[in-house]
DNA sequence: GGTGCTAGCAAGTACATACTTGCTTGCAGT
DNA sequence: ACTGCAAGCAAGTATGTACTTGCTAGCACC
């Protein structure tokens, strides 16, 4: 790997550790086995390194797409939450930091937020549910997806911060939120499998 | 106003806006109004000042509870949902600020999060849903109460950042995911108010 | 062997930050 | 009028940070 990439890693980490203040050259040096004019000479100064750092794709995470005809959706969806679930539990610091960063540094935020590609993948999938015959219920993809989504987001950054506010292990929570979400719009299954209190 | 609160309050505000690094003594002293060496007079040092400031009650707002014994629903959850979404909008910057920092600050985070009284309120409110003899739908509280709470709080952190993903206004939204959660678990409404897309 | 190129090293500049010290001012209580 | 306290002001210390400059070492290519 080249020194260009390992410092544009780097300074991704460090950010993500301690934001853009305690994102020093120093440290994200230290972190790269570089030196620290290394970083000048690659990149000018230490927000334009971040800004390059942190715009590139890297929030973007590579996501299956949901099938493009539904088949068995329960299956398909919970593998494609299971998905999205890990992916943000995975850059849950670098999102808090993009977050609380935001107002300082509006630029570093990427423009197409990869939330905005999976909300409106859910949305399409929901479509075609309905248009596959898969449920007559009356719902708006417009309200639900976002929620749906919503709802493992905060799991994802929650579960971390506050453990006692989540009873169940992951695995069985994702099962929950998609069997209720199936159920709203309208798609039961066999029975006994959604658990009760 | 004393000192002191002047001084807590403004360490809580810049907290919120800049983070802990980006809250120096000097920025706290000022938005306070009073002279930098006053905090170290009255708290010590930086730390110790920021970490008295957010560990008080500023982060649990008085959020009025679901009525002991619920009449309708959908009326008593919007109010309430309504209530919660706005407080979160309000403290958004604080609650970034705290889960970025919270890896190098653990102890500025009060133990007891107010979310997590949120989930249990509802859950006990969705057992007397049932028990009152409201749904006779079979749902575990234990999963749709964070469920929502997720949706409601991802919303309002959301909604900032990524307005696009967000095609509904707030207050329409917020009534799509109550009826949804209402259908959810059971509790349908006269036909017309689900809308469709 | 010479010529660039890339990166390391040592040192330094200008500024900001947390925090200290010594002294003064205003004000309340007696 | 005197005392004690809370706060302001001026100045200073030690450290950290972004960034610069001048120089050297290795390595590829001709």
């Amino acid at each position: 790997m080249d020194v260009r990439e390992k410092i544009l890693r780097a300074a991704v980490t460090v950010f993500a550790e301690v934001g853009f203040r305690g994102a020093t050259t120093r440290r994200i040096a230290q972190e790269a086995g570089v030196n620290e004019i290394t970083l000048f000479r690659h990149f000018g100064s230490k927000d334009k390194l971040l800004h390059e750092a942190i715009s590139r794709q890297d929030l973007a995470p590579v996501i299956p797409a949901l099938p493009e005809v539904p088949a068995r959706p329960r299956a398909e969806l919970l593998a494609w939450a299971r998905e999205h679930y890990d992916h943000m539990v995975q850059m849950r610091s670098l999102m808090c930091a993009c977050m609380a960063e935001m107002t300082e540094h509006p630029e570093i935020i990427p423009d197409s937020t990869p939330t905005r590609k999976s909300v409106i993948q859910l949305q399409d999938w929901l479509h075609k549910l309905r248009s596959g015959g898969f449920t007559t219920v009356t719902f708006d993809p417009e309200i639900v997806a976002p929620m749906f989504l919503g709802a493992l987001f905060s799991d994802a950054l929650g579960r971390v911060f506050t453990p006692s506010s989540y009873a169940k292990s992951q695995e069985k929570t994702l099962e929950g939120y998609v069997d209720f979400f199936l159920r709203g719009i309208g798609i039961e299954k066999h029975a006994g499998t959604l658990r009760a209190s």
